[in-house]
DNA sequence: TTAAATTGCTATGCCTGGGTAGCAATTATG
DNA sequence: CATAATTGCTACCCAGGCATAGCAATTTAA
């Protein structure tokens, strides 16, 4: 019914490092802001670093930075980096092809949800969803 | 993303027999109509009559019908048998509480189709079920 | 009476997500 | 130069979901 911890993870990191770009962050330093078990952390970012939504930098002071600009990593790219995009297109029975014949009583509400996740998924950026947060945090009510 | 298998199962199950109360099913019969592997489904409907959902008669001959009415068994009870019905009350990010402080930009859309799918659960009995899907069955726009 | 079909129950195995730990290589700092 | 801090990489562990297999007990049918 959700993200994988990974995927969570890897938003949360990659938001983190669009808010402060150009900065280059340490493992450990992650680990202490963004409250992250430390050796999965590390294996979380060398994930991402081969994959090059982030650079890594060798060596003392070294550390990692978003590997390309913020206005241009989608979402999508991050999901799909970890546990893959398809996981929407699972009905909510966990099948790939609703069981009930799409005639199942969660089906729309499921399906609505996909569909506007996606969509999310599709056309944030990075840089986008750093300005939609930070309209949020504005927002007394929450 | 979605239920667990197990859960589907048993929804599958439950539903199977309520659309033909009264008449008693094996496991190998439930595993030929609805395609569930055996052994685990054995596992399934062991763990559902164990908790009521289902009764076992032993013997030749024997097998599972539901454990009480049909009108008396809610969706919401099946879940809390399997999974737990606790799933819905994580985040889409997999924690009890969201990360991103409820602001997070899929948010609204989960917490939207968070509450459908618990109203279906908690009010919709087998027997409700039934007939919503029968409605259904006979809709051509699928 | 014997065999077949069934549930009740238990032990086991596989896979994946999540998590830990350590070593080599690299780089900056004292 | 020596040491500290860091990434790159690999091996490993654990729990839970999913699945299999087999044995005992029960009941029916031949």
């Amino acid at each position: 019914m959700n993200f994988t911890k990974t995927t969570s993870y890897s938003l949360h990191v990659l938001a983190y490092m669009a808010r402060h770009e150009n900065k280059i962050m340490s493992a450990s330093y992650l680990h202490r802001q963004l409250d992250i078990p430390y050796s999965y952390l590390r294996s979380v970012l060398l994930d991402l670093s081969r994959k090059g939504l982030i650079m890594g930098v060798k060596g003392r002071n070294g550390g990692f930075c978003l590997g390309r600009e913020k206005k241009d990593i989608y979402l999508s790219e991050i999901v799909n980096a970890t546990e893959g995009i398809d996981v929407l297109n699972k009905c909510i029975m966990g099948y790939e092809k609703c069981p009930f014949d799409n005639v199942c009583i969660f089906h729309s509400a499921w399906t609505r949800m996909r569909d506007e996740i996606l969509d999310i998924l599709e056309n944030t950026t990075l840089a986008d969803h750093l300005n939609s947060t930070d309209i949020s945090k504005s927002n007394i009510n929450q």
